[in-house]
RNA sequence: GCUCCCAUCGUCCAGAGGCCUAGGACUCAUGAUUUUCAUUCAUGCAACUCCGGUUCGAAUCCGGAUGGGAGUACCA
Protein backbone atom coordinates (compact mmCIF):
# COMPACT_ATOMS: atom_id res chain seq x y z
CA UNK A 1 0.00 0.00 0.00
CA UNK A 2 1.01 3.59 -0.71
CA UNK A 3 1.83 5.98 2.14
CA UNK A 4 -1.49 6.98 3.74
CA UNK A 5 -2.42 10.49 2.09
CA UNK A 6 -1.85 13.85 4.12
CA UNK A 7 -2.55 17.27 3.21
CA UNK A 8 -3.03 20.69 4.60
CA UNK A 9 -4.49 24.05 4.51
CA UNK A 10 -1.87 26.36 5.52
CA UNK A 11 -3.45 30.37 5.18
CA UNK A 12 -1.99 33.27 6.69
CA UNK A 13 -4.01 35.10 8.51
CA UNK A 14 -3.76 38.36 7.20
CA UNK A 15 -7.74 38.94 5.92
CA UNK A 16 -10.70 37.66 5.20
CA UNK A 17 -11.37 34.17 4.33
CA UNK A 18 -11.48 34.31 0.30
CA UNK A 19 -13.67 32.07 -1.88
CA UNK A 20 -10.71 30.75 -3.71
CA UNK A 21 -9.01 29.88 -0.60
CA UNK A 22 -11.90 28.19 0.91
CA UNK A 23 -12.30 25.89 -2.19
CA UNK A 24 -8.67 24.93 -2.00
CA UNK A 25 -9.77 24.63 1.54
CA UNK A 26 -12.36 21.87 0.33
CA UNK A 27 -10.46 20.32 -2.08
CA UNK A 28 -7.95 19.40 0.25
CA UNK A 29 -10.67 18.14 2.99
CA UNK A 30 -12.57 16.34 0.33
CA UNK A 31 -9.79 14.59 -0.76
CA UNK A 32 -8.62 13.18 3.01
CA UNK A 33 -11.53 12.19 3.50
CA UNK A 34 -12.07 10.79 -0.23
CA UNK A 35 -8.72 8.41 0.60
CA UNK A 36 -9.46 8.15 4.22
CA UNK A 37 -6.46 10.35 5.02
CA UNK A 38 -5.27 13.43 7.13
CA UNK A 39 -6.84 17.03 7.19
CA UNK A 40 -5.10 19.71 8.60
CA UNK A 41 -4.97 23.09 9.48
CA UNK A 42 -1.39 25.42 9.62
CA UNK A 43 -1.54 28.99 10.40
CA UNK A 44 1.61 30.67 8.46
CA UNK A 45 1.92 33.76 9.77
CA UNK A 46 5.64 34.82 9.15
CA UNK A 47 4.68 37.61 7.83
CA UNK A 48 4.42 39.80 10.65
CA UNK A 49 3.41 43.24 9.62
CA UNK A 50 0.28 42.07 8.25
CA UNK A 51 -0.60 39.74 10.89
CA UNK A 52 -3.69 40.43 12.25
CA UNK A 53 -5.55 38.07 15.54
CA UNK A 54 -8.97 38.73 13.86
CA UNK A 55 -8.59 37.24 10.67
CA UNK A 56 -7.09 33.93 11.93
CA UNK A 57 -10.44 33.89 14.25
CA UNK A 58 -12.50 34.31 11.93
CA UNK A 59 -10.46 32.20 9.57
CA UNK A 60 -11.14 29.22 11.72
CA UNK A 61 -14.94 30.39 12.45
CA UNK A 62 -15.51 30.37 7.99
CA UNK A 63 -13.95 27.18 8.10
CA UNK A 64 -15.83 25.49 11.06
CA UNK A 65 -19.21 26.88 9.19
CA UNK A 66 -18.28 25.66 5.78
CA UNK A 67 -17.62 22.04 7.72
CA UNK A 68 -14.33 21.75 7.08
CA UNK A 69 -13.27 20.21 10.43
CA UNK A 70 -9.25 19.40 10.43
CA UNK A 71 -8.14 16.44 12.10
CA UNK A 72 -4.60 18.06 13.10
CA UNK A 73 -3.09 21.10 13.71
CA UNK A 74 -4.37 24.56 15.04
CA UNK A 75 -6.69 24.52 18.57
CA UNK A 76 -6.57 20.15 17.68
CA UNK A 77 -3.17 19.37 17.90
CA UNK A 78 -1.39 16.38 16.85
CA UNK A 79 1.84 14.30 16.86
CA UNK A 80 3.46 17.48 14.42
CA UNK A 81 3.22 20.25 16.33
CA UNK A 82 3.27 23.00 16.84
CA UNK A 83 0.99 24.15 13.87
CA UNK A 84 1.54 27.66 13.63
CA UNK A 85 4.93 28.62 11.97
CA UNK A 86 5.71 31.74 14.33
CA UNK A 87 6.27 28.87 17.14
CA UNK A 88 8.42 26.67 14.51
CA UNK A 89 11.29 29.93 14.51
CA UNK A 90 14.41 27.23 15.55
CA UNK A 91 13.34 24.51 13.64
CA UNK A 92 14.17 27.25 10.34
CA UNK A 93 16.72 28.65 11.72
CA UNK A 94 18.48 25.05 12.10
CA UNK A 95 17.37 24.25 8.20
CA UNK A 96 19.10 27.36 6.87
CA UNK A 97 22.16 26.93 9.00
CA UNK A 98 22.39 22.94 7.97
CA UNK A 99 21.98 24.39 4.39
CA UNK A 100 24.96 26.95 4.59
CA UNK A 101 26.79 24.35 6.58
CA UNK A 102 26.11 21.72 2.96
CA UNK A 103 27.51 24.97 0.70
CA UNK A 104 23.89 25.10 -0.41
CA UNK A 105 22.82 28.14 0.88
CA UNK A 106 24.46 31.45 2.04
CA UNK A 107 24.62 34.66 4.09
CA UNK A 108 23.59 37.38 1.92
CA UNK A 109 24.85 41.28 3.36
CA UNK A 110 23.25 43.15 0.90
CA UNK A 111 21.38 46.00 2.17
CA UNK A 112 17.55 46.69 1.09
CA UNK A 113 18.43 50.09 -0.24
CA UNK A 114 20.90 48.63 -2.64
CA UNK A 115 18.28 45.55 -3.72
CA UNK A 116 16.04 48.84 -4.60
CA UNK A 117 17.64 49.86 -6.77
CA UNK A 118 19.19 47.00 -8.06
CA UNK A 119 16.01 46.20 -9.23
CA UNK A 120 15.11 49.70 -10.55
CA UNK A 121 17.92 49.11 -13.35
CA UNK A 122 17.02 46.14 -14.02
CA UNK A 123 13.43 47.72 -14.74
CA UNK A 124 15.15 50.51 -16.51
CA UNK A 125 16.85 48.64 -18.70
CA UNK A 126 14.20 46.33 -19.78
CA UNK A 127 15.78 43.36 -18.02
CA UNK A 128 14.15 40.40 -15.85
CA UNK A 129 14.75 41.34 -12.29
CA UNK A 130 16.34 39.11 -9.62
CA UNK A 131 19.30 39.48 -7.38
CA UNK A 132 23.11 39.46 -8.50
CA UNK A 133 24.45 37.37 -5.92
CA UNK A 134 26.94 39.82 -5.18
CA UNK A 135 27.34 37.37 -1.74
CA UNK A 136 27.49 34.41 -3.26
CA UNK A 137 30.88 33.40 -3.37
CA UNK A 138 31.60 35.39 0.03
CA UNK A 139 34.23 33.69 1.83
CA UNK A 140 32.79 31.44 4.52
CA UNK A 141 35.04 32.14 6.61
CA UNK A 142 34.56 36.02 6.40
CA UNK A 143 30.58 35.01 6.08
CA UNK A 144 30.75 33.55 9.65
CA UNK A 145 33.01 36.63 10.91
CA UNK A 146 30.35 39.22 9.67
CA UNK A 147 27.59 37.41 10.71
CA UNK A 148 29.04 36.82 14.75
CA UNK A 149 30.28 40.56 14.97
CA UNK A 150 26.28 41.21 14.47
CA UNK A 151 26.00 42.38 10.72
CA UNK A 152 22.50 41.65 9.62
CA UNK A 153 21.84 39.42 6.84
CA UNK A 154 19.38 37.07 5.29
CA UNK A 155 19.95 33.48 3.99
CA UNK A 156 19.60 32.75 0.66
CA UNK A 157 19.42 29.49 -1.69
CA UNK A 158 22.41 28.90 -4.35
CA UNK A 159 20.21 28.28 -7.03
CA UNK A 160 22.51 26.33 -9.97
CA UNK A 161 22.79 28.84 -12.73
CA UNK A 162 22.49 26.89 -15.83
CA UNK A 163 19.86 24.20 -16.87
CA UNK A 164 16.43 23.74 -15.80
CA UNK A 165 14.12 22.71 -12.88
CA UNK A 166 11.59 20.51 -13.60
CA UNK A 167 8.89 19.67 -11.36
CA UNK A 168 5.39 17.68 -12.20
CA UNK A 169 2.58 18.88 -11.78
CA UNK A 170 -0.45 16.46 -11.10
CA UNK A 171 -2.68 18.12 -13.48
CA UNK A 172 -0.39 20.10 -15.94
CA UNK A 173 2.33 17.62 -16.49
CA UNK A 174 5.56 18.86 -16.44
CA UNK A 175 6.54 22.28 -15.85
CA UNK A 176 10.47 23.07 -16.64
CA UNK A 177 11.46 26.14 -15.67
CA UNK A 178 15.50 28.04 -16.80
CA UNK A 179 17.31 28.17 -13.86
CA UNK A 180 18.89 31.67 -15.33
CA UNK A 181 15.33 32.82 -14.44
CA UNK A 182 15.53 31.97 -10.32
CA UNK A 183 16.83 33.93 -8.64
CA UNK A 184 18.88 32.76 -4.93
CA UNK A 185 15.85 33.26 -3.53
CA UNK A 186 15.84 34.26 0.52
CA UNK A 187 14.94 31.63 2.99
CA UNK A 188 15.37 33.47 6.05
CA UNK A 189 14.69 37.04 6.43
CA UNK A 190 16.49 39.77 8.30
CA UNK A 191 13.91 38.98 11.67
CA UNK A 192 14.74 36.04 11.75
CA UNK A 193 11.71 34.70 10.37
CA UNK A 194 11.24 32.20 7.54
CA UNK A 195 9.89 33.30 4.40
CA UNK A 196 7.14 31.56 2.98
CA UNK A 197 9.18 28.98 0.97
CA UNK A 198 11.42 28.08 3.19
CA UNK A 199 8.93 27.95 6.09
CA UNK A 200 6.59 25.77 3.95
CA UNK A 201 9.03 23.05 2.34
CA UNK A 202 10.35 22.82 6.22
CA UNK A 203 7.10 22.17 7.67
CA UNK A 204 5.44 19.92 4.70
CA UNK A 205 8.26 17.75 5.37
CA UNK A 206 7.99 17.82 8.97
CA UNK A 207 4.02 17.20 8.69
CA UNK A 208 5.02 14.23 6.63
CA UNK A 209 2.57 15.94 3.83
CA UNK A 210 1.85 13.73 0.73
CA UNK A 211 0.01 16.15 -1.61
CA UNK A 212 -0.18 19.69 -2.18
CA UNK A 213 -3.35 21.08 -2.83
CA UNK A 214 -2.99 24.83 -3.71
CA UNK A 215 -3.86 27.66 -5.86
CA UNK A 216 -1.91 28.06 -8.92
CA UNK A 217 -0.08 31.58 -8.26
CA UNK A 218 2.07 29.27 -6.65
CA UNK A 219 3.33 27.66 -9.77
CA UNK A 220 6.11 29.64 -10.46
CA UNK A 221 7.38 29.41 -7.00
CA UNK A 222 7.57 25.04 -7.01
CA UNK A 223 10.61 25.09 -9.12
CA UNK A 224 12.57 26.94 -6.56
CA UNK A 225 10.83 24.86 -3.95
CA UNK A 226 11.87 21.72 -5.88
CA UNK A 227 15.59 23.34 -5.48
CA UNK A 228 14.99 23.46 -1.79
CA UNK A 229 13.66 19.58 -1.54
CA UNK A 230 16.81 18.87 -3.13
CA UNK A 231 19.15 21.08 -1.41
CA UNK A 232 17.80 19.35 1.78
CA UNK A 233 17.72 15.64 -0.14
CA UNK A 234 14.31 15.21 0.68
CA UNK A 235 11.26 13.36 -1.25
CA UNK A 236 8.86 16.42 -2.55
CA UNK A 237 5.50 15.87 -2.12
CA UNK A 238 2.96 15.05 -5.48
CA UNK A 239 2.13 18.59 -6.33
CA UNK A 240 -1.60 19.52 -7.46
CA UNK A 241 -2.35 23.24 -8.44
CA UNK A 242 -5.62 24.43 -8.14
CA UNK A 243 -7.14 26.99 -10.76
CA UNK A 244 -7.96 30.55 -9.46
CA UNK A 245 -11.60 31.48 -9.14
CA UNK A 246 -12.72 34.86 -11.20
CA UNK A 247 -15.31 37.21 -10.97
CA UNK A 248 -18.18 36.99 -13.80
CA UNK A 249 -16.08 39.71 -16.04
CA UNK A 250 -13.02 37.30 -15.95
CA UNK A 251 -10.63 39.58 -13.27
CA UNK A 252 -10.01 39.05 -10.08
CA UNK A 253 -12.88 38.19 -7.66
CA UNK A 254 -13.33 41.26 -5.10
CA UNK A 255 -14.76 42.61 -2.13
CA UNK A 256 -15.43 45.60 -4.78
CA UNK A 257 -17.46 43.63 -7.09
CA UNK A 258 -19.80 42.12 -4.71
CA UNK A 259 -19.19 39.37 -2.40
CA UNK A 260 -15.81 37.55 -2.27
CA UNK A 261 -15.46 36.46 0.98
CA UNK A 262 -17.26 33.32 2.77
CA UNK A 263 -18.40 36.05 5.61
CA UNK A 264 -19.56 37.93 2.94
CA UNK A 265 -21.80 34.88 1.60
CA UNK A 266 -22.75 33.46 5.21
CA UNK A 267 -24.16 37.50 5.51
CA UNK A 268 -26.08 37.06 2.29
CA UNK A 269 -28.19 34.73 3.28
CA UNK A 270 -26.71 31.63 1.72
CA UNK A 271 -26.14 28.36 3.78
CA UNK A 272 -23.46 26.30 4.08
CA UNK A 273 -24.09 23.30 2.34
CA UNK A 274 -25.51 25.36 -0.52
CA UNK A 275 -21.84 27.12 -0.77
CA UNK A 276 -20.21 24.01 0.00
CA UNK A 277 -21.74 22.38 -3.09
CA UNK A 278 -21.23 25.16 -5.21
CA UNK A 279 -17.49 25.69 -4.88
CA UNK A 280 -16.96 21.93 -5.10
CA UNK A 281 -18.41 21.98 -8.37
CA UNK A 282 -16.41 24.77 -9.54
CA UNK A 283 -13.10 23.37 -11.17
CA UNK A 284 -13.85 19.78 -10.97
CA UNK A 285 -17.27 17.33 -11.23
CA UNK A 286 -18.56 13.55 -10.13
CA UNK A 287 -18.20 12.39 -14.20
CA UNK A 288 -21.57 12.13 -14.26
CA UNK A 289 -24.57 14.53 -14.46
CA UNK A 290 -25.49 15.05 -10.59
CA UNK A 291 -24.76 18.57 -9.60
CA UNK A 292 -26.93 18.75 -6.20
CA UNK A 293 -24.74 16.37 -3.93
CA UNK A 294 -24.66 15.69 -0.37
CA UNK A 295 -21.18 16.31 1.06
CA UNK A 296 -20.87 12.17 1.78
CA UNK A 297 -21.66 12.03 -1.95
CA UNK A 298 -19.12 14.21 -2.73
CA UNK A 299 -16.48 12.44 -0.64
CA UNK A 300 -17.54 9.43 -2.59
CA UNK A 301 -17.49 10.61 -6.00
CA UNK A 302 -13.78 12.80 -5.35
CA UNK A 303 -10.73 11.89 -7.74
CA UNK A 304 -7.86 14.37 -8.58
CA UNK A 305 -7.84 13.39 -11.55
CA UNK A 306 -11.43 14.89 -12.40
CA UNK A 307 -10.33 18.22 -11.23
CA UNK A 308 -9.76 20.57 -14.24
CA UNK A 309 -7.14 22.93 -14.78
CA UNK A 310 -8.87 25.73 -16.48
CA UNK A 311 -10.20 28.85 -14.18
CA UNK A 312 -13.94 29.12 -13.25
CA UNK A 313 -15.86 32.16 -13.06
CA UNK A 314 -17.99 32.94 -9.78
CA UNK A 315 -21.39 32.73 -11.16
CA UNK A 316 -23.33 33.62 -8.19
CA UNK A 317 -26.93 33.06 -9.73
CA UNK A 318 -25.89 29.67 -9.79
CA UNK A 319 -25.23 29.57 -6.03
CA UNK A 320 -28.60 30.72 -5.58
CA UNK A 321 -29.98 28.43 -7.27
CA UNK A 322 -28.10 26.00 -4.63
CA UNK A 323 -29.20 28.10 -2.05
CA UNK A 324 -32.72 27.59 -2.83
CA UNK A 325 -32.41 23.81 -4.19
CA UNK A 326 -30.73 23.16 -0.73
CA UNK A 327 -33.69 25.29 1.25
CA UNK A 328 -36.20 23.24 -0.34
CA UNK A 329 -34.29 19.73 0.82
CA UNK A 330 -33.56 20.81 4.38
CA UNK A 331 -35.83 19.60 7.10
CA UNK A 332 -38.08 22.17 8.40
CA UNK A 333 -36.65 22.15 11.61
CA UNK A 334 -33.52 23.06 10.88
CA UNK A 335 -34.34 25.77 8.64
CA UNK A 336 -36.58 27.35 12.46
CA UNK A 337 -33.20 29.43 13.30
CA UNK A 338 -33.18 30.79 10.30
CA UNK A 339 -35.95 31.56 9.56
CA UNK A 340 -36.75 33.07 13.42
CA UNK A 341 -33.38 35.33 12.52
CA UNK A 342 -34.70 36.71 9.57
CA UNK A 343 -38.10 37.95 11.10
CA UNK A 344 -36.35 38.86 14.23
CA UNK A 345 -34.54 41.46 12.10
CA UNK A 346 -37.08 42.61 10.11
CA UNK A 347 -38.74 43.12 13.45
CA UNK A 348 -41.53 40.71 13.29
CA UNK A 349 -42.61 38.85 15.79
CA UNK A 350 -43.10 35.07 15.44
CA UNK A 351 -43.87 34.52 18.96
CA UNK A 352 -47.51 35.13 18.58
CA UNK A 353 -48.03 31.70 16.60
CA UNK A 354 -47.76 27.97 17.99
CA UNK A 355 -44.13 25.75 17.60
CA UNK A 356 -46.39 24.15 15.18
CA UNK A 357 -47.54 26.84 13.02
CA UNK A 358 -44.42 28.10 12.67
CA UNK A 359 -43.16 25.05 11.07
CA UNK A 360 -46.21 25.07 8.73
CA UNK A 361 -45.31 28.55 8.03
CA UNK A 362 -41.78 27.58 6.94
CA UNK A 363 -43.31 24.81 4.67
CA UNK A 364 -45.55 27.05 2.64
CA UNK A 365 -43.03 29.71 2.23
CA UNK A 366 -39.56 28.22 1.54
CA UNK A 367 -40.97 27.84 -2.24
CA UNK A 368 -40.61 31.49 -2.85
CA UNK A 369 -37.07 31.93 -1.10
CA UNK A 370 -34.06 31.86 -2.81
CA UNK A 371 -32.31 33.49 0.26
CA UNK A 372 -32.52 33.11 3.62
CA UNK A 373 -33.30 36.82 4.73
CA UNK A 374 -36.15 36.54 1.88
CA UNK A 375 -38.53 34.31 4.41
CA UNK A 376 -39.75 37.95 6.57
CA UNK A 377 -40.36 39.50 3.48
CA UNK A 378 -42.70 36.34 1.77
CA UNK A 379 -44.73 35.92 5.12
CA UNK A 380 -44.80 39.07 7.00
CA UNK A 381 -48.64 39.06 6.44
CA UNK A 382 -49.14 35.81 8.52
CA UNK A 383 -47.43 38.56 11.83
CA UNK A 384 -49.05 41.58 10.79
CA UNK A 385 -52.16 42.21 8.76
CA UNK A 386 -51.56 44.29 5.28
CA UNK A 387 -51.49 48.42 6.08
CA UNK A 388 -51.70 48.74 2.35
CA UNK A 389 -52.72 46.69 -0.65
CA UNK A 390 -50.81 46.70 -4.03
CA UNK A 391 -52.43 48.87 -6.40
CA UNK A 392 -52.08 45.96 -9.37
CA UNK A 393 -53.29 43.72 -7.19
CA UNK A 394 -56.61 45.98 -6.04
CA UNK A 395 -56.70 46.89 -9.99
CA UNK A 396 -56.95 42.57 -10.71
CA UNK A 397 -58.83 41.36 -8.37
CA UNK A 398 -61.32 44.15 -6.56
CA UNK A 399 -63.72 44.54 -9.28
CA UNK A 400 -67.48 45.58 -9.50
CA UNK A 401 -69.62 42.91 -7.07
CA UNK A 402 -66.93 42.12 -4.54
CA UNK A 403 -68.27 43.48 -1.48
CA UNK A 404 -71.45 40.77 -2.42
CA UNK A 405 -68.63 38.01 -2.82
CA UNK A 406 -66.97 39.32 0.33
CA UNK A 407 -69.97 39.51 2.61
CA UNK A 408 -70.79 35.89 1.49
CA UNK A 409 -67.42 34.42 2.59
CA UNK A 410 -67.71 36.19 5.67
CA UNK A 411 -70.97 35.13 6.70
CA UNK A 412 -69.79 30.96 5.55
CA UNK A 413 -67.02 31.77 7.64
CA UNK A 414 -68.60 33.18 10.56
CA UNK A 415 -70.86 30.12 10.74
CA UNK A 416 -68.36 27.78 9.90
CA UNK A 417 -68.15 24.89 12.61
CA UNK A 418 -65.52 22.29 11.45
CA UNK A 419 -62.32 22.35 11.83
CA UNK A 420 -59.96 25.16 11.15
CA UNK A 421 -57.88 23.11 8.68
CA UNK A 422 -56.79 23.87 5.05
CA UNK A 423 -58.59 21.14 3.21
CA UNK A 424 -61.55 21.39 4.66
CA UNK A 425 -61.65 25.06 4.74
CA UNK A 426 -60.46 24.99 0.85
CA UNK A 427 -63.41 22.94 0.19
CA UNK A 428 -65.99 25.00 1.88
CA UNK A 429 -65.16 27.91 -0.14
CA UNK A 430 -65.03 26.30 -3.08
CA UNK A 431 -68.28 24.82 -2.53
CA UNK A 432 -69.63 28.38 -1.74
CA UNK A 433 -68.66 29.36 -4.70
CA UNK A 434 -70.35 26.78 -6.85
CA UNK A 435 -73.99 27.29 -4.66
CA UNK A 436 -73.54 30.76 -5.63
CA UNK A 437 -72.56 30.76 -9.16
CA UNK A 438 -69.34 32.66 -8.44
CA UNK A 439 -65.84 31.42 -10.09
CA UNK A 440 -63.05 30.18 -7.56
CA UNK A 441 -61.76 33.55 -8.86
CA UNK A 442 -64.01 35.97 -7.63
CA UNK A 443 -63.65 35.04 -4.13
CA UNK A 444 -60.25 33.76 -3.95
CA UNK A 445 -58.45 36.64 -5.38
CA UNK A 446 -60.03 39.58 -3.42
CA UNK A 447 -59.70 37.38 0.07
CA UNK A 448 -55.85 36.90 -1.24
CA UNK A 449 -55.45 40.85 -1.18
CA UNK A 450 -57.81 41.44 1.44
CA UNK A 451 -55.15 38.92 3.83
CA UNK A 452 -51.97 39.17 2.12
CA UNK A 453 -51.94 42.77 1.28
CA UNK A 454 -51.07 41.65 -2.51
CA UNK A 455 -51.88 38.64 -5.24
CA UNK A 456 -48.81 36.69 -4.20
CA UNK A 457 -48.85 34.12 -1.42
CA UNK A 458 -49.47 30.69 -0.25
CA UNK A 459 -53.25 28.71 -0.99
CA UNK A 460 -55.87 31.05 0.57
CA UNK A 461 -57.04 28.18 2.62
CA UNK A 462 -54.04 27.50 4.17
CA UNK A 463 -53.49 31.12 4.75
CA UNK A 464 -57.29 31.06 6.93
CA UNK A 465 -56.02 27.79 8.71
CA UNK A 466 -53.04 29.67 10.04
CA UNK A 467 -55.00 32.79 11.17
CA UNK A 468 -58.16 31.98 12.31
CA UNK A 469 -61.72 32.92 11.09
CA UNK A 470 -61.97 35.56 13.56
CA UNK A 471 -58.85 37.26 12.32
CA UNK A 472 -59.38 36.43 8.66
CA UNK A 473 -62.78 37.98 9.01
CA UNK A 474 -61.28 41.13 10.61
CA UNK A 475 -58.68 41.49 7.42
CA UNK A 476 -61.36 41.46 4.74
CA UNK A 477 -63.70 43.61 6.85
CA UNK A 478 -60.75 46.37 6.59
CA UNK A 479 -59.79 45.32 3.07
CA UNK A 480 -63.78 46.24 2.20
CA UNK A 481 -63.30 49.41 4.30
CA UNK A 482 -60.29 50.41 2.61
CA UNK A 483 -61.19 49.92 -0.88
CA UNK A 484 -64.93 49.76 -1.18
CA UNK A 485 -65.39 53.29 0.75
CA UNK A 486 -63.37 54.84 -2.07
C1' G B 1 9.29 43.56 -20.73
C1' C B 2 10.44 38.44 -19.32
C1' U B 3 8.67 33.46 -17.62
C1' C B 4 4.78 30.15 -16.77
C1' C B 5 -0.36 28.40 -16.90
C1' C B 6 -5.16 28.01 -19.34
C1' A B 7 -8.67 27.84 -23.79
C1' U B 8 -16.31 23.54 -25.41
C1' C B 9 -23.06 27.38 -25.00
C1' G B 10 -23.22 34.17 -21.37
C1' U B 11 -21.72 30.92 -16.83
C1' C B 12 -20.56 25.89 -14.37
C1' C B 13 -19.80 20.69 -15.51
C1' A B 14 -19.58 16.37 -19.48
C1' G B 15 -16.63 14.87 -23.71
C1' A B 16 -9.65 11.40 -22.88
C1' G B 17 -9.59 10.02 -32.32
C1' G B 18 -15.01 7.53 -34.91
C1' C B 19 -20.84 6.72 -30.00
C1' C B 20 -20.93 14.57 -31.40
C1' U B 21 -26.25 16.66 -36.54
C1' A B 22 -21.47 18.10 -29.04
C1' G B 23 -24.72 16.10 -23.56
C1' G B 24 -26.48 17.93 -18.38
C1' A B 25 -27.20 22.37 -15.14
C1' C B 26 -27.83 27.85 -14.10
C1' U B 27 -29.85 32.17 -16.58
C1' C B 28 -33.44 33.70 -20.30
C1' A B 29 -38.02 32.78 -23.49
C1' U B 30 -42.51 29.93 -24.33
C1' G B 31 -46.15 26.44 -22.75
C1' A B 32 -48.69 23.08 -19.05
C1' U B 33 -50.32 22.87 -13.88
C1' U B 34 -52.32 26.50 -9.94
C1' U B 35 -57.67 30.99 -7.24
C1' U B 36 -52.39 34.28 -7.41
C1' C B 37 -47.04 34.34 -6.97
C1' A B 38 -43.55 30.68 -6.34
C1' U B 39 -42.64 25.55 -6.85
C1' U B 40 -42.94 21.43 -10.37
C1' C B 41 -43.00 19.67 -15.43
C1' A B 42 -42.28 20.22 -20.85
C1' U B 43 -40.13 22.82 -24.99
C1' G B 44 -36.80 26.28 -27.01
C1' C B 45 -32.36 29.84 -27.62
C1' A B 46 -27.14 29.13 -27.16
C1' A B 47 -20.47 26.67 -27.73
C1' C B 48 -15.84 23.17 -29.80
C1' U B 49 -10.98 30.95 -30.37
C1' C B 50 -8.24 30.96 -35.13
C1' C B 51 -4.56 28.90 -38.63
C1' G B 52 -1.61 24.93 -39.98
C1' G B 53 -0.11 19.69 -39.25
C1' U B 54 -0.75 14.16 -37.91
C1' U B 55 -4.73 10.60 -39.35
C1' C B 56 -9.08 7.01 -43.52
C1' G B 57 -11.24 10.15 -39.60
C1' A B 58 -10.05 15.43 -34.58
C1' A B 59 -13.76 19.19 -29.85
C1' U B 60 -10.34 15.31 -28.60
C1' C B 61 -3.05 14.50 -30.60
C1' C B 62 1.15 18.16 -32.27
C1' G B 63 2.90 23.26 -33.66
C1' G B 64 1.95 28.41 -34.10
C1' A B 65 -1.10 32.73 -33.50
C1' U B 66 -4.70 35.19 -30.61
C1' G B 67 -7.16 35.89 -26.09
C1' G B 68 -7.44 35.40 -20.78
C1' G B 69 -4.89 34.53 -16.10
C1' A B 70 -0.66 34.20 -12.83
C1' G B 71 4.37 35.14 -11.28
C1' U B 72 8.46 38.37 -11.51
C1' A B 73 9.27 40.91 -2.86
C1' C B 74 13.60 40.19 3.23
C1' C B 75 4.05 39.17 1.01
C1' A B 76 1.82 34.85 1.19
Amino acid sequence: MTKPVRVRFAPSPTGYLHVGGARTALFNWLFARARGGVFLLRIEDTDRTRYSPEALHDLIRDLKWLGLQWDEGEGVGGPHGPYTQSERLPLYKKAAEELIEKGAAYRCFCSAERLEELRAEQTAAGKPTGYDRRCRNLDPEESRRRAEAGEPYVVRLKVPEEGDTVFHDFLRGDISTPNALLDDMVLLKRDGFPTYHMANVVDDHDMEITHILRGDEWIPSTSRHLLLYRAFGWEPPVFVHLPVILSPSGGKLSKRKGAASVGDFRDKGYLPEALFNFLALLGWGPGDDRELMTKEEMVSAFSLERISPKSAAFDETKLEWFNEQTIQRKPLAELLPFFRESLASAGLDCGIVSEEALLRIVELTRPRVRLLGDFAAQCAFFFRAPSEYDPKGVKRAWKEGVDANMDLAVSALESWTGPVEAQALGTMLHELCEKNGVGPGQVMMPMRLALCGALVGPDVAEIVAILGVEETVRRIRAAQGALSAR
